[in-house]
RNA sequence: CGCGGGGUAGAGCAGUCCGGUAGCUCGUCGGGCUCAUAAUCCGAAGGUCGUUGGUUCAAAUCCAGCCCCCGCAA
């Protein structure tokens, strides 16, 4: 496969295994990724993972503002394919009917369920049982193409966003190492999706990622571990936020929306059905720590009554 | 010059306004008590107070610069 020319698109870290597994295998002739980004509180000019590792292995990197418009540099190459793996910008019909293998997307679910923008971390904030990477033809639409091979997980009790990012991302590299040499043979599967049981889900919003103690603290448990390792869920404890890293839950009576217990090593909030223990907590402007750290630094009796939200 | 919090023992904090022997809790180590203990009691070790310079008889504390960590915003 080595003579296969690629064109790959991808921004975040979740793209490097598949860009890795390309370089290694196929001739990658371009990089595509976002543009780079002012971040930080120095506002330094920040390059996406993928365009890191495009540089390393000295691949050219093009970062066009909107892809939609600006894509001439795509076609002027003339890849054999081009494979997208969480890029963030839609590509134009243009781009996908050029390559004569067509335009191919990883993506981080069980199609057609989490169609859209943050799919790992729905998939453990939803409450899914099971999710994977599905290999599928790009079309017009958010990932709405025809499927072309999958890799199924099934997400564990302690799943995080990260552990199962990393899973994903690794075992999607290695469907399409697996798939790729069917589609240049023109005998992979081509699967439909069924619309009707689609599931679409955005990006996460901030005001998502408080944590709301009305509800059922299965479902605060699969906030806190979809959040994590970032950007974490968080609460408010007189008006001051804390982020909640990880925690554990217990299903009994409490009195709901306040500290039911606090000792020196343990802190529990209660929910709707239950007792919600923060284990490592992230004050504003402090580095994270264990609860018990936490505890020992401040005043237990003053801030027993102070309220949540 | 975007806004804000922070750097003091292995950990989490107080002390800084108002300069005067480095403090609390946890942990660690040693010992006592106990059938036993993460419980309790006694004791010990462990700090160039981020860094550089200035003011002063005297600086964690006041002044100036620099480095690093973090939250918001983008």
């Amino acid at each position: 496969m080595k003579e296969l020319s690629v064109v790959f698109m991808g921004t975040p870290e979740f793209a490097i295994p598949v860009l890795d597994m390309l370089i290694k295998n196929t001739n990658v002739k371009l990089v595509v990724s976002q543009p780079d980004k002012l971040v930080g509180r120095k506002k330094e000019l920040t390059f996406s993972p993928v365009k890191q590792v495009a540089l390393d292995n000295n691949i050219e990197v093009f970062q066009p503002r909107k892809i939609r418009e600006d894509y001439q540099k795509i076609l002027d190459i003339n890849p054999d394919i081009i494979i997208t793996c969480a890029y963030g910008q839609i590509i134009p019909k243009i781009l996908i009917d050029a390559p004569k293998f067509g335009c191919i997307n990883v993506h981080a679910s069980l199609l057609p369920k989490l169609r859209g923008a943050s799919p790992i971390n729905h998939a453990i904030i939803d409450g899914y049982k099971k999710t994977g990477v599905t290999i599928m033809y790009m079309d017009e639409n958010m990932d709405t193409g025809d499927i072309i091979s999958t890799f199924e997980y099934e997400i564990k009790d302690d799943e995080t966003y990260g552990s199962l990012s990393k899973v994903l991302s690794i075992n999607g590299a290695i469907l399409l190492e697996n798939t790729l040499k069917d589609i240049i043979n023109n005998c992979n599967k081509r699967i439909k999706q069924d619309d009707s049981l689609s599931t679409t889900v955005y990006t996460i919003k901030r005001e998502e990622e408080h944590i709301d103690f009305n509800k059922s603290v299965i479902d605060i448990d699969r906030l806190v571990r979809g959040l994590n390792p970032y950007p974490l869920a968080n609460l408010l404890i007189d008006n001051i936020e804390y982020k909640i890293v990880s925690g554990h839950y217990e299903i009994k009576n409490c009195v709901q929306n306040k500290i039911n217990i606090l000792t020196k090593k343990e802190m529990a909030i209660g929910c709707r059905d239950g007792l919600y223990y923060i284990d490592i907590i992230k004050p504003s402007g402090k580095k994270e720590m264990p609860i018990k750290d936490f505890l020992n630094g401040v005043d237990i009796d003053s801030f027993k009554n102070k309220e949540i939200k």
